[in-house]
DNA sequence: CACGGCATGTAATAAGTTACATGATTTA
DNA sequence: TAAATCATGTAACTTATTACATGCCGTG
């Protein structure tokens, strides 16, 4: 499961340009496959190449030509065969977290704004995946899943990170009205 | 933050050979950064090179010999300018999440496979975040707030997918009572 | 005697990130 | 007029993973 495999599932689910899978990333992936265009044309490019997907240009007006990709027999062969090789993994990294490990070794100016732009991409990512719940397909078990598996995870996270950061603000208040 | 920094990052807390940061890594690390040998031994190498480490073999009886490394001031100055310039980045990239997210193509069993190995390693996790409640020294603010925060998401998990699987489980049976 | 722990490393490969390179259209 | 969206790609670089390679000691 790497970005080529991906980019084969989006394509099971109908024909798309790289942008177009790129924005499919954005929306559905995004809380556990992070990929840019940089990888994404590249993958294209080779699983042509292993003829895994076809592609046929089209025009438009006013706008970049678009090479719309669609997914072969031996592209879905490929990517079930994939599917059922997969080990389960799940990779946490972090370096919101390293850098929060040695925080005595920081300024508590530095700390809260690393904690500040946590909380914002917490926020941030629940609100894309929000607008997943209200777009989805009803009954698509999968997508369903992993939505709402980030969902948990997020909410947990976005209200503990908040209440660790009030906790700095007021013993900081503290600490100046001692002083 | 790469698996440099972080080795810089074990050794301000005191000497250590490879083995012993690897293992730093698993039990402290474990839940926002994963390293093996394979990136700690040659990232080592680097940090000497750049004069960031010094190092001293320890002969041992029975054993194979050690190389005890202690950080540098240069080090020491290094790591805390990495820190600061740390941007608070974190990502997850799980293929098991990308396998659910297909689930709809494979069979129950295996679906029910993956739930069950995820769910393993949700609760490996949390034992090694326990152990490190027991074993952390009071008063360490960063290593208290890592633990925590991934205590925080893996318990909320925990309950999500063992909630899921169940489901799953339940909806089979009936499916079974009915034919 | 097999397995797990202690201990160090290299080499080949895979994979992804970042920056570069271009350019039209639409919206605020 | 500035910024965002549409649209594609390459090249250099960084990074980490995997497998390989070695060998002793203690425990069950």
């Amino acid at each position: 499961m790497d970005v080529k495999h991906l980019c084969l599932g989006v394509l099971c689910t109908g024909d798309a340009s790289g942008y177009d899978i790129k924005k499919y990333f954005e929306s559905s992936f995004r809380h556990f496959f992070v990929a840019g265009y940089g990888s994404i044309y590249p993958a294209l490019s080779g699983l042509l190449d292993k003829g895994y997907v076809d592609v046929r240009q089209q025009q438009q007006e006013r706008l970049p030509d678009k090479k719309i990709y669609n997914i072969t027999q031996l592209g879905r062969d490929a990517f079930q065969a994939a599917l059922e090789q997969t080990v389960p993994r799940h990779k946490v990294r972090s370096q919101f977290l390293a850098l929060m490990h040695f925080a005595h070794l920081l300024p508590t100016d530095q700390v809260l704004r690393a904690l500040d732009t946590h909380i914002n991409e917490l926020e941030t990512l629940l609100d894309i995946l929000e607008e997943g719940r209200k777009t989805a397909v009803q009954g698509n078990y999968g997508e369903d899943f992993t939505r709402e598996y980030a969902v948990t995870s997020t909410d947990a996270l976005l209200a503990f990170v908040t209440e660790r950061r009030n906790a700095i603000l007021t013993s900081n208040a503290n600490a100046k009205a001692c002083a």
